[in-house]
DNA sequence: CGGCATCATGACAACGTTGTCCAACCGGCG
DNA sequence: CGCCGGTTGGACAACGTTGTCATGATGCCG
């Protein structure tokens, strides 16, 4: 700025008043000023300007688990559309389910000073915020409830969208339905095993830990328990998977075989509908839920000061044909 | 700062001792800064720090077309992936193919001093980024080339893709194929129209702009489109798509009618191959595009001063049944 | 006990920007 | 001609941090 202004032959101060449009600047001045800017290629330094103003950095951090998953990129695409509404930059980290690489990134935009964060839970404590908390920082969990701290929480409704699989499996005759979750410490795979539970309950089918398997997996442990419980005489006849990525490597592992299952998958996917058959699922838009935490996030900058809030959005069944497959 | 060396009864220039771990601080006082910092909850400014040494923000800016795309999302989860290794942050904004956003986003980026910046063209103009590129900020280009600057460009051979594709369904007896491409001008785009009249050529197939149909393309421009090449005593026996969104489009367009034609896609999309027929395509990793490219800005940033590169990264045709087809 | 090296700590400037305040200049008016 | 108000430009401090240098204390040696 200082070379603009040697340039120009004015002072350092009469260039920050061109560069703010500030009123009082003789209009040859500010002709001459522009100039050298342009010639110099001069860019007002954002990071000196936050300091010195002290208030806003114009950025939000986002801490998910994988952009590269279609899921997350949904919802990081989001959020970004709203941040963009309000004049926001968007800071993004995946975390891979790691909670220390979920607070090393959380921590590293807060020292960045973001002005507000949004969080896709990976561990189950977070205190580690608190001081951000406590110091005004709005901070969105979503997806996933906080570990230790109160704060605004944006989730689907994962029980009631396994049991209304399940009810809707049963409908269709099915008495042994297996569920392939996620590792049960991730929340929404322990809620989603509740909500198959309560379903199995609702619908008079007993429980049978024999065909609950939850995860981590990976493609060739989903082929071995589906071997294991397609097998036999009490087989299962139905298959409710507890996230995009299970449903996939089940589709990859029954895809050529006879006899495949009836299925339903939770998370909707690209292309579900055109597979044969069409792939039934418990659908939770991930925009909904970025925007949802985003405009929660929002809200909070623009002064709500509420107590902190807890969504829950509504997940809803799309039967698309391989959850009527009646068992044989 | 100046709160905990209060609270510690030292100078701040103490405190910032004990947060660098710098020798030569009594390891009382070390104790008694650290006690202080954790009770204020105290996180080192990063924006005052880049400020003060001035050299490097550990940022870098990825600016594309839309996160929410698979495509992109591959990209930039690679692009983070890099970052990681050396210790930077990633900001991302979607560009929404509009030059203008592209040329905002890149120029915020700028201001925020990032350390570099990876960007997938929407505009064909990118002089306005000469100031950062003649200081030395290193640009990577992705996907699609520069429109007037010189710099590093990480593009895939889709000229060589397109004409591998059309030689795969020339192979199998097609000989009326139509291609259905993204707005011309887009650079991807006219480079696979490109590749499509080069593998006609070979093929010996005259080339006939009634079987083409250039974006920009929704559903039902797509279905169009289909209906005219796939009707009458010349109807197109194949059809060759441009990217991966008008792949889909086909896709439905086709699903559930009898007749379908012969299809190979331009990039790869998961679950292609679990469709029936599953599809065959030309598949360029976006892993393997953002690695390059993030690779690419890293050597830069650690010293590599030699002239402008341009990397072709290869395609390679995935045959999976879609394109083999007999024509009827 | 004086001198000197060593260690621990602090004062100050500077990074790039802007808010606050003051100075210089202009024209017009009494 | 002198004064006043308005218009334009500049000096300075401050945002939070660290690099440079200085200061004071301590201990060791002769």
């Amino acid at each position: 700025m200082s070379d603009v202004a040697r340039l120009a032959g004015v002072s350092i101060k009469t260039v920050s008043r061109v560069v703010n449009a500030e009123p009082g600047v003789h209009a040859d001045t500010a002709k001459r000023v522009l100039a050298a800017i342009d010639r110099l290629g001069f860019r007002r330094n954002l990071g000196a300007l936050n300091l010195r103003r002290g208030s806003s950095t114009g950025t939000i951090g986002l801490v998910l688990e994988d952009v590269g998953n279609p899921f997350y990129s949904g919802l990081t695409r989001a959020v970004e559309e709203v941040a963009r509404g309000f004049g926001r930059q968007v800071l993004t980290g995946s975390s891979d389910e790691d909670p220390d690489r979920e607070r090393e990134l959380a921590l590293e935009f807060c020292a960045r000073r973001v002005d507000g964060l949004i969080v896709v839970p990976a561990g189950l404590r977070h205190g580690y915020l608190m001081p951000e908390i406590t110091s005004g920082m709005p901070v969105v969990f979503v997806d996933r409830p906080p570990g230790d701290v109160l704060a605004d929480t944006v989730l689907v409704d994962n029980i009631e969208g396994a049991a209304a699989a399940v009810a809707h499996l049963a409908a269709h005759g099915h008495r042994r339905i297996a569920f392939l979750g996620d590792a049960p410490d991730i929340f929404t795979a322990a809620e989603r095993l509740r909500g198959f539970r309560e379903g199995c309950a609702k619908a008079g089918i007993p429980y049978d830990a024999e065909l609950v398997a939850m995860g981590p997996h990976t493609g060739p442990s989903v082929r071995a328990t589906l071997d294991r419980v397609l097998a036999g005489r009490s087989a299962a006849t139905a298959v409710l998977t507890g996230n995009n990525r299970i449903t996939v490597h089940v589709l990859r592992a029954v895809a050529g075989g006879t006899g495949r299952p009836a299925l339903v998958g939770f998370d909707d996917f690209e292309l579900a509908d055109l597979l044969d058959p069409p792939v039934s699922v418990v659908s939770l838009q991930p925009g909904t839920l970025g925007r949802a935490a985003a405009e929660l996030l929002f809200a909070r900058l623009n002064g709500d000061t509420s107590p902190p809030r807890r969504l829950m959005l509504p997940v809803h069944l799309v039967p698309r044909g391989s959850g009527e497959v009646e068992p044989s």
